[in-house]
DNA sequence: CAGTGAGCGAGCTTCCGCTTGACTT
């Protein structure tokens, strides 16, 4: 029987501990927190200095009474889950879940699975840190309190189940302000010159780009710039030669792989998420939630010799990195993998992308810098002080961008054409190709994604990296924040362009504002947000994690009680709260957008009681107003009377066929057309605000067709129909409400009775147990 | 997954962090 039980967070960790520890000791995992307070109570007594009153949770039970067994038969207990404020707590959480003797209890950390530092953790024990587990316990409480109050407040006078948060409520905070921001944006556009120059190189001709120094606001300056252009000789007044460096980023954290997971593999931050995680349970990286970029030495060792042996040792330099974001408790090593000899890995082909984006950032990391000469060219014009200016670039030494080149989130930069420039000299005249100028317009700030999300929370110190993929599930489950595509609208610029003297101007389209993936703020987000906001300022403020971060870090080195602590936040908080379900005010969020040139009525857009909804006409006059739903793209803060307007056209009468009408209206599934209390959708290509007569009818015969040729064959059976039926994906057999495949080399219509029964019979019960990264469908 | 096109009703909802699992067909 082994005499030593050490108690590690991860299941994972555990199995790996347990190699290097001899036969005396037995490695179990907590799987996190033990004990917690009670889901559905506030679980803080506010009269008794706030004391929390924590269970078992239920989901440990079992283990706990497992882990009381071994402890009673075990000389020591080694607490070893991991070295911050919550692994803290979770050794005292065990310790008293475990009833342990603290005589024979000891606690002990580790930042890196090597057999070194577990042995040498051994070597020195301590006791818990009580005053760590204090900040702890000030943290939960202060969250419990936030969310449990704020919450409520928001069901009494926005609408029920609603949520908020320390963290979650910033996070829509965000994205409602970014829109904000964008909604007010004023689009300016400005003229970008750009020249051609031959040059020749030997005996061919090749061109040289340079881009003006100057931006033009208008086009009259544009314009009168070319056409000093014109008559100009241009000649190079400069040419700057200097050296220059790129170096590699720093190892991947939880929020650094999730960015570059999305810019590179296109991965959700959860997907990120669930791949690392496989990959960490397979041995083949280390753990993936972390806010630490140090390498162990023995990771920095592995990477140099790896480098050495596949580049050379020019390509190899060791590099310390140090942790400066905010908050950051560096519980872990960074992500890597565990042995950098592995270039590549077994697995799927998502588990091989994420694992070469690891690997390779990890050895870049450990990597020589590139150095490269950079070029700056000036031509001068002989008509006008404004310049061009070309820039080369050419790499002198690749270093680590042999294995890795870190992406960045504006992708729009423009694409100065940076290469190697041909041969020039200092009063070398330039013999012009062409000179444009085109119109740009300014770009709005962009939306976030999930993954620019996490690093703005990052950066205001809000979240940690075991929340981040939850807490974006968790704002787009409440409604109030939307991950999605939107398509862009075109757009006119123009070309001037000057060529062998003469100047000639194009239109052009292009498409703007196209987005792929982006966080977009619902209304009921935006509503709740601006309520949140007005009234509960400090909570929302950016600042507020940080500051109160601070106190927790007082209490954490002795320098505060922790009830106090909370005592002094919740007073002013609680009075905060009471004061706002005081007054009856409920936020009104309506808006009024014009009036209606037909009838004369005011057009108003509000959220109403099934969300949001656009009416015409007052409720105070004789007649009552009507109501229409907004379409899914538009909000109540930029929806125009035009847009709001065209939402009354339906449903609309299309005409009449068989002496009954024809209506085109738009459903909860869509487009459709209702005839004889029959409903049929609308493909896609056809708009129920102009379908015609002949069209609705073709539609509708087409269905009726299909709905003959749906229908195989029907058996009667013990009083129920038998059908064989054709669906959107072949042939099935239903009874009421449940269906059956039928095997893939049976034709459908040789079935008998007897046939279907026995396919009926041989079909298991349904398995429903489906599988979904965001959602945790968690009923009770 | 198998083709849909709502409307008051009682009682419930909720936080952030740590970690993975799932009684049986």
């Amino acid at each position: 029987m082994a005499s030593n039980l050490v108690i590690v967070e991860s299941p994972a960790k555990a199995k790996t501990i347990e190699g290097f520890l001899g036969k005396d000791f037995l490695v179990k995992s907590s799987f996190g927190h033990v004990r917690d307070l009670y889901q559905k109570e506030l679980s803080i007594d506010i009269a008794n200095d706030f004391k929390p009153h924590y269970e078992i949770s239920p989901d440990k039970k079992k283990l706990i009474e497992e882990l009381k067994q071994i402890a009673k038969k075990s000389d020591t207990v080694w607490l070893a889950s991991d070295e911050d404020r919550e692994g803290e707590a979770i050794s005292w959480h065990l310790s008293e879940a475990l009833n342990l003797d603290m005589e024979k209890t000891k606690r002990i950390v580790f930042h890196e699975i090597t057999k070194t530092a577990i042995l040498e953790a051994i070597k020195n024990p301590r006791g818990i840190d009580l005053n760590l587990v204090d900040a702890q316990q000030a943290r939960r409480v202060l969250d419990r309190l936030v969310g449990f109050e704020l919450s409520p407040v928001l069901w009494k006078k926005i609408k029920p189940s609603l949520s908020a948060g320390r963290v979650q409520s910033v996070a829509v905070r965000l994205i409602v302000e970014r829109e904000k921001e964008i909604n007010a944006f004023n689009e300016i556009s400005t003229y970008k010159v750009t020249g051609q120059f031959f040059i020749n190189k030997g005996n061919e001709k090749v061109i040289l780009k340079a881009d003006l120094s100057t931006k033009f606001d208008t086009k009259e300056e544009a314009l009168n710039f070319l056409n000093k252009c014109a008559e100009a000789e241009f000649t190079i007044s400069d040419i700057e030669t200097k050296p220059a460096k790129k170096s590699p980023a720093p190892p991947f954290t939880t929020s650094t792989l999730q960015q570059e997971a999305s810019r590179k593999l296109n991965f959700s931050v959860s997907k990120t998420m669930v791949v690392a995680q496989q990959l960490y349970e397979a041995g083949k990286i280390t753990y993936m939630r972390t806010d630490s970029v140090n390498l162990s030495d023995m990771a920095i060792d592995l990477a140099k010799t790896e480098i050495t042996k596949s580049y050379g040792h020019e390509y190899s330099r060791v590099r310390k990195y140090t942790t400066k974001t905010k908050g950051a408790q560096e519980a872990h090593e960074a992500i890597r993998p565990t042995y950098m000899n592995n270039h590549t890995i077994e697995g799927d082909a998502a588990q091989k992308k994420l694992y070469d984006l690891i690997w390779k950032r990890t050895l870049a990391s450990q990597m020589s810098d590139a150095l490269l000469e950079k070029t700056n060219v000036t031509i001068d014009i002989s008509t006008t002080p404004e310049k061009f200016i070309a820039k080369g670039e050419v790499l002198k030494f690749d270093g680590f961008l042999k294995v890795y080149m870190e992406s960045t989130d504006d992708d729009i930069e423009d694409d100065e054409s940076k290469g190697m420039l041909p041969p020039l000299n200092k009063g070398q005249k330039l013999d012009p190709k062409q000179i444009d100028a085109i119109q740009k317009y300014s770009q709005h700030p962009p939306r976030y994604t999930e993954a620019s999300l996490v690093k703005k929370l990052e950066e205001l110190g809000i979240g940690r990296p075991s929340t981040y993929a939850p807490t974006i599930s968790t704002i787009q489950k409440r409604g109030y924040v939307v991950n999605e595509d939107r398509k862009g609208t075109e757009r006119n610029y123009e070309i001037i362009t000057l060529e062998e003297n003469k100047i000639k101007e194009t239109g052009k389209t292009e498409v703007t504002g196209t987005e792929k993936s982006k966080l977009f703020p619902t209304d009921i987000g935006t509503l709740v947000n601006d309520f949140l906001v007005s009234h509960f300022d400090r909570i929302l403020d950016y600042n507020f994690t940080a500051n109160v971060e601070k106190e927790f870090d007082k209490i954490a080195q002795g320098l505060k009680i922790w009830n106090e602590m909370i005592k002094g936040f919740y007073s002013t908080f609680h009075k905060n709260v009471e004061n706002v379900l005081g007054d009856s005010e409920r936020p009104n969020y309506e808006r009024h957008i014009g009036i209606d040139p037909k009838t004369g009525k005011n057009v108003i857009v509000r959220m109403g009681r099934f969300g949001p909804v656009i009416q015409l006409g007052d409720n105070s006059e004789e007649e009552k107003p009507r109501f229409a739903s907004p379409k899914k793209d538009q909000r109540i803060e930029t929806i125009t009377l035009e847009e709001a307007l065209k939402q009354f056209e339906l449903p609309r009468t299309i005409g009449s066929f068989e002496d009954e009408d024809m209506i085109a209206a738009i459903g909860k599934f869509g487009p459709y057309i209702r005839h004889k209390s029959a409903f049929y959708s609308l493909p896609k290509e056809d708009d129920p605000l102009s379908i015609g007569k002949d069209r609705a009818i073709e539609i509708i015969l087409a269905k009726r067709q299909k709905d003959i040729e749906k229908v195989i064959n029907i058996f009667k059976h013990e009083d129920k129909d038998i059908q064989v039926l054709n669906g959107r994906w072949g042939a099935y057999i239903a009874v009421e409400k449940t269906n059956y495949k039928i095997p893939k080399k049976t034709d459908p219509k040789s079935l008998t009775l007897d046939d279907c029964l026995k396919i009926i019979n041989e079909t298991p019960q349904e398995t429903s147990n489906k599988k979904t990264y965001s959602k945790t469908t968690k009923k009770k």
